[in-house]
DNA sequence: CAGCGATGTTACCGATCAGTAACGTACGGT
DNA sequence: ACCGTACGTTACTGATCGGTAACATCGCTG
């Protein structure tokens, strides 16, 4: 069960210094995200991002917190990226699903996808007092009710299901991204998207 | 980042006896499901199956050969359930799909679940020379292939486009059980993969 | 120049991790 | 009665984990 060690990530490059809280954040983010978040200590975080430990604890309260903050950033950078997507379309929810599913397919497939860091977080975090477990319950139940509710205002004949159709489809997607590395199942998500709106009449 | 410890696991009962290596495997399959691989020790394991370490490297090679050894458990588990729903409605694929889905929901709203082990070991295993990471790739794309198949059996417009939505539903189910701990999203599967089915004309 | 906040350095803590050596014991078949 | 197999016990290794103490240094601002 070896781990990330932190020698061999990017032989610990010095450069780059705006305020080394934010480095080591970015870092441990990307860290978290290609790796997972058990796999990777705060020894690999602070080496790659060029830093000490000290530096790290006098920036974070606990490891446990960080992987809160990063979950928090995910989720903050997904809704960016759904509002973003979904902008274009305003008042036409059919075509912002339809959006969206091109978007995540897209995303889901390039090379560096590892799936939804919050969805991998689901599976890494079993403590359920761990800070970053709300924050991955809430991520998930907004994206839900925001699927329902787009489906709602396309008045499909039952919004509730195939709001719910929708967000297994994309979970699936993301799911199914870590054992297939390209061509995967995902690349259907957008049509299988269309049949079940056209299915719901909508 | 805590951890299932040893002292907290049914207070390491002696009972039941047979076959240690049988005792203990059982053991592990129980506690990897349950809290994870990476959170699960061989201390834990070994404690909660009434042994010790010594018993369990006489019997395993590493954690990681038990680790591939649970998942090859699994999968094994998991095709011999797909048969047994299968089985009643043999050369009807529609059927054997809605029975599928049927006993998928079901099996995943109960409140053991924590939807599919060998999905979430592909979360949690991230080293792809992990003798794990085989057996999870070889059981996805089976699952793949299967759907596709069923797809083709009911001669569906695109059987491959259905074979891969259906288990983009399913492979979602499984995701959306750890953060939805009841009346998930997982609930729509059977009504979504009908509605998919009927699309497809099949 | 003085002083202060932000950072780096080194060395440590106790706990836990996977894995091993050496030895003791209980039981079952012959 | 003998012996081998299966199992338990204790103690240990070296690495890594998250987290901390004490002290040195840098650069900016007054």
């Amino acid at each position: 069960m070896s781990v990330v060690r932190p020698e061999d990530l990017s032989l610990c490059e010095p450069a780059a210094k705006p305020r080394v809280r934010d480095r080591i954040f970015e870092t441990a983010c990307e860290l978290f995200y290609r790796h997972g978040i058990r796999a990777v200590g705060i020894d690999a975080i602070v080496c790659a991002a060029g830093t000490n430990k000290m530096s790290f604890y006098r920036s974070f309260p606990s490891k446990d917190e960080l992987v809160a903050d990063y979950l928090r950033y995910k989720d903050a950078h997904f809704w960016t990226w759904w509002d973003g997507v979904v902008a274009p379309f305003d008042g036409a929810p059919r075509q912002q699903v339809e959006a969206l599913f091109a978007a995540h397919v897209n995303k889901t497939c390039s090379k560096e996808s590892r799936g939804c860091g919050l969805a991998n977080a689901a599976v890494e975090i079993v403590e359920d007092d761990h800070p970053g477990r709300a924050v991955v319950v809430s991520h998930k139940s907004e994206i839900r009710r925001r699927f329902r509710a787009l489906a709602s205002a396309m008045q499909a004949r039952d919004p509730e299901q195939l709001g719910d159709a929708l967000m297994l489809l994309m979970e699936g997607g993301y799911l199914a991204r870590l054992t297939f590395p390209k061509g995967g199942p995902v690349t259907s998500a957008l049509v299988a998207a269309r049949t079940l709106m056209d299915a719901h009449g909508a």
